[in-house]
DNA sequence: TCCCAGGCAAGGC
DNA sequence: GCCTTGCATGGG
């Protein structure tokens, strides 16, 4: 895949391998919007980026290039990827279906508040409770947009915050979890493995097996996770196997089949599972 | 209306 | 270890 830096864009040149609408609606990213004349608006921290398609392919039009570099993943050769895991039928057609994923870079605190807040959630309700976060938490970045707040603000916030803004149960994790966060170093996580990260995210509260592989592989740039949730059930009862019943058992199941490229595989089959509903591959 | 949503925590075995 | 239950809320 091939773009092009300057001051204040990228420009990504037309690609298989790169599809603003598979990379923001495949469910890894909250803060995003599609405009009517069909640009879109992505957020991640306080940075913002306007993504506008031409006639050559498409404009990431920021001015933080290489935060957006990093972001969209465009160093990684995602044909390589695709290759390795297209072997399996499944994840072959999966590819097929949505060939312009990537794997976001997005921060760590930020996806382990975003993924805190979408357990046993609507993906629509999910949006909306971290954008009232924002609105009312976070610094402004323009007329319409504003940062993802600091964890010392957050700090602040207590259990009634989170109730007006209809967090629900989860009130009580994310008053918890800014303060966890806060006085964890991420950096502690550098050397250890990722089985060794995940034991230790599953400590911080409202973090499951399931939410910290979602933080690993959105927030931490680690790949051989497999994230299940109800989606990936229906995919491993639909297309792999029916033995196997804990959703652990069935993450081991395709760590063991994709690997390092675990996380890459999950991501194209949940999107194109949630696409497809109920018609098959 | 009723079922479900990118599950987690706590308790029982 | 695995399995069950309760949980807030509103979208479809």
């Amino acid at each position: 895949m091939e773009y092009v830096k300057s001051k204040d864009k990228i420009v990504v040149f037309k690609s298989a391998d790169f599809s603003p609408k598979d990379i923001l609606e495949c469910g890894q990213i909250f803060r995003y919007r599609r405009c009517n004349n069909g640009d879109y608006i992505v957020l991640s921290g306080a940075h913002k980026a306007v993504i506008v398609e031409n006639d050559d392919g498409y404009e990431i039009r920021t001015n933080d290039v290489d935060f957006f570099e990093r972001f969209f993943d465009l160093q990684t050769d995602y044909n390589a990827i695709k290759n390795a895991i297209g072997c399996d039928e499944f994840v072959d057609k999966a590819i097929r279906q949505c060939p312009g994923v990537r794997i976001l870079k997005n921060d760590f605190a930020e996806m382990a508040i975003s993924f805190v807040i979408s357990a046993n959630n609507h993906i629509k309700r999910i949006q909306q409770i971290i954008d009232g976060i924002c609105r009312e938490c976070g610094d402004k970045i323009d007329d319409e947009d504003y940062a993802f707040p600091s964890i010392e603000r957050l700090c602040q916030n207590d259990l009634d915050f989170y109730n007006h803004l209809h967090a629900g149960y989860r009130s009580k994790y994310l008053v918890k979890l800014a303060h966890e966060l806060r006085d964890f170093d991420i950096h502690s996580l550098d050397t250890k493995s990722t089985e060794e990260c995940k034991v230790i995210l599953q400590k911080f509260s409202g973090v499951g097996p399931k939410v910290a592989d979602c933080i690993l592989l959105f927030g931490m740039g680690r790949q051989d996770v497999f994230p299940v949730d109800t989606w990936m059930e229906q995919v491993y009862h639909k297309y792999y196997e029916t033995g196997l019943k804990s959703r652990n058992s069935m993450r081991e199941f395709f760590i063991k089949k994709f690997g390092q490229n675990a996380g890459y595989a999950q991501q194209y089959l949940f999107y194109a599972q949630r696409t497809l509903k109920d018609k098959d591959l």
